[in-house]
DNA sequence: TCCGCAATCTTTGTCGACAAAAAAAATACA
DNA sequence: TGTATTTTTTTTGTCGACAAAGATTGCGGA
């Protein structure tokens, strides 16, 4: 199809392919570049790549174990569309779980997890200053990653490491509703909760995350019904 | 290793092959058939199976991408072994999911929802009737994902599935505990469960989910601790 | 012209074989 | 006898090839 393929035929170390394919696939279909939708070869995939079926096929195995993308037995694979209509409750898990690990962090961080935390709150500020939306999305999820790591509960952490990922798709609508020129608050409102949780204050640790959820749901709904607000607004 | 296999060279349909061995050995593993630590060797599976190398490690792929098994590169791949000190944040986790699943079970079931709900119920019950420990892990944990999908939330719902499995091992332990003779007493509350949903009395679901999961986490810890009590209370 | 059927094409699923990497065994040397 | 080095063995990672299952195309008959 394309015929843009930066062929690197490098001599790979054994075992590498498949984690290079995956995270570049996976980085593909996050950021929309592979459309929801859109069918994957895998001969293709393997002509670009220099390298056999094989590894291909474990990376795609490993990518719809996380559901980004679906496989019709004996037939086609392709990027999965994204779920509008579990756009609810994708955003009410998501915001339990920033309440819960922005709470456990409160409870359970060290000195260390704080400096992770505030380096990453550094990038995410610096991406908003340059008005780059995908750094935003990535830094912004890894902000919250530092934060749920210093909770020490890895089943939380797996569960939200995986809604943001998963998310990034839908969280770039969002970051689109402000023309990817995010309102310095957001930014304020990370350094509130960096300083909730270095005073392990779990009350306003939880308060904070709740809210800081609960904002990114209320300016997606005004995002998806904004026309039927106009129509409503008369 | 051993040569007792039960060796069905029967013909299986194609792209059924992978199924199949993911889920023999996904129970095996959550059935401590399989003890964590124990090295899994391809070419016997394949020649336990009758098939090729391909579809087993496809398999394998599968189950690593659940945490269930580990893999070495290049060298072993291995039955993971249980996260003792991860125990403690396993049902917090647990919990939570206990209380947002029936909580919102109560909001949005529908009828037909009770109906496959209410047969899980009649299953687990058989198994505690018949003290049948594995077939009790079995069927709570479908009786509570039962009531995980009428709560409409596929984001919980996968994530409280991931959890009941992965816990099968532990959870086995807290059915040792009570020497697989559970009280009847679990049964009742799982009724008093499906009345709150009924009744879609929201605040009833959240508090009975709650107690539900704790008393579990009760009993495990009464377990792991028990020496301790014993040389405390001289 | 339209529909049913057969031939062809495309893409996946599976296989057997080989090479690389690490461990285990064997050998040489002090 | 103990240790370092080489050889063998074991097990994984990758490859190219082939067969099966759909999809597509082409053809013939009404």
């Amino acid at each position: 199809m394309t015929k843009d393929d930066s062929s690197q035929i490098t001599e790979r170390k054994r075992g590498s392919g498949v984690k290079l394919v995956y995270d570049l696939l996976r980085d593909e279909i996050l950021d929309l570049k592979l459309s929801p939708g859109s069918a994957i070869d895998e001969v293709q995939l393997a002509a670009r790549f220099g390298m056999s079926r094989t590894p291909i096929r474990e990376a795609l195995v490993r990518l719809a174990g996380e559901g980004l993308i679906e496989t019709l037995p004996n037939r086609s694979t392709m990027v999965s569309n994204i779920d509008f209509l579990g756009m609810p409750a994708y955003f009410d898990a998501l915001v339990l779980m920033y309440r819960v690990t922005t709470r456990l962090a409160a409870q359970h961080h060290t000195a260390d997890n704080l400096v992770v935390i505030r380096v990453q709150q550094a990038e995410f500020s610096a991406a908003v200053a340059a008005q780059d939306a995908l750094a935003m999305i990535a830094t912004n999820a890894e902000f919250h990653s530092a934060i749920a790591a210093a909770g020490r509960n890895a089943y939380y952490g797996n569960f939200f490491d995986r809604l943001l990922g998963e998310g990034r798709r839908m969280l770039r609508l969002y970051y689109q509703s402000y023309e990817d020129r995010l309102p310095p608050r957001y930014v304020d409102e990370h350094e509130e909760i960096i300083a909730a949780v270095e005073a392990r204050d779990v009350v306003a640790a939880d308060r904070l995350g709740k809210a800081h959820g609960e904002q990114i749901v209320e300016q997606i709904g005004r995002l998806l019904t904004r026309n039927d607000r106009i129509d409503i607004e008369l």
